[in-house]
DNA sequence: TCCAGTCATGTACTAAGGGACATGTCCCTT
DNA sequence: AAGGGACATGTCCCTTAGTACATGACTGGA
């Protein structure tokens, strides 16, 4: 539900358009809050139905402007104050690197690189951003200072992930230090991960018990 | 169909049940990944139908242990190297960041702090296991040293954030600074937020043109 | 005047995520 | 013998995300 308070915090600057919305999603927020056109119109109809917010203007094109309602301001007021955030975190990045002893280590090596590369570029992106912004270019109203602390955020992930890409470049797989998987101990127990290569560890393991 | 690729992944470790790779999911992945059981077995339904991955044992109360097949181990190489990463973040956290400025100070603080904390847990959690690890407590397989990657990705991102909210709190937003909002140039021009205070922004604002 | 490009809004469909519900086994303790 | 708790698998349904498709208005330049 949060792309319902997120057009809602938006209109609470002023009226806009789904439009409008849209881009701004796509802004500052895009790497960090992706939503497409069809579901924020979605919303905008629904948050109209609930009086969170109505039409302000006509305009060309068939340009609605949507303005917040009193309503509106008390419940993304509510969402921010009364409601747990939701910390569920989802990078795809890090599930693959569980996987990275499947890879071949130039393709790895190669992966890494442009990992870094790219988060790298998203990092320095937003650091333009906060430098234009500390250029005084948007101005000090309120919600540019509270835009500034988003964009630090985005500089920060973005950066430790730079970072973790290049330090796990230099990482050594022993598949890439001794030429082939399973030097070491292979069987050795890792958490949660006993089950592995054998099929069943626990007590009741097989068949009958009973 | 990442959640697909994963269970891929952790089954070439060795065969495990549903309940195990559920388990697997939560462990380290969790915070990171998260994946519910009816997605799993649903999903480990569809990965037999494809005959990427089949039966290896039965065990006590209905018990189902998977193996990968040969088709399942090239699918989930040919997705780490060929297929492009998907590098869509989703951070409620930093959506919610934009909208500060519509916050009561006191609130702010308190909603900063917490943020701080729980991040700090979350990167002390992965620390530890960390530490587990370089212990020698899981072995060195191939499997471990890539777990290895996953963790201080994990530890790096959830420091990033927490730092980011401890740096947040220090930074003065002008209500905070000047006891009200509106001080500084508030009319100021900020990127794609134009519209804000005005309704349209646009040459073609309003009405009749055409 | 045509055409490309941007503005602008929407529907339709598919896939994915996530909570609630339902069922039953086996083990250990009391 | 009873019962709590972990083990173990699944269905159902609602919400959310995301892609593709469809349509039309207006602007500026060739």
């Amino acid at each position: 539900m949060s792309l319902r308070h997120g057009l809602l915090g938006l209109l609470a600057e002023g009226p806009a358009s789904g439009y409008d919305l849209s881009r701004r999603f796509q802004e500052v927020l895009g790497a960090l809050w992706p939503a497409q056109h069809p579901k924020i119109y979605a919303e905008l109809g629904r948050l109209v139905s609930d009086g969170l917010i109505d039409i302000d203007s006509h305009g060309p094109r068939g340009r609605k402007a949507y303005r917040i309602t009193e309503a509106g301001r008390a419940e993304v007021r509510r969402w921010l104050t009364t409601v747990d955030v939701d910390h569920t975190v989802r990078l795809e990045a890090l599930l693959r690197s569980y996987f990275f002893w499947l890879m071949d280590p130039d393709d790895l090596a190669r992966h890494l690189a442009s990992e870094a590369e790219f988060y790298t570029e998203q990092a320095a992106a937003y650091r333009a951003y906060a430098a234009r912004k500390d250029a005084g270019e948007f101005g000090s109203a309120p919600q540019v200072q509270s835009m500034r602390i988003t964009i630090e955020g985005g500089v920060r992930v973005y950066e430790a992930l730079a970072e973790w890409a290049r330090w796990a470049a230099t990482y050594r797989l022993p598949a890439a230090t001794a030429g082939a998987p399973g030097d070491g101990d292979p069987g050795a127990d890792h958490p949660g991960g006993g089950a592995a290569g054998t099929g069943d560890d626990r007590g009741d393991s097989g068949h009958g018990d009973g």
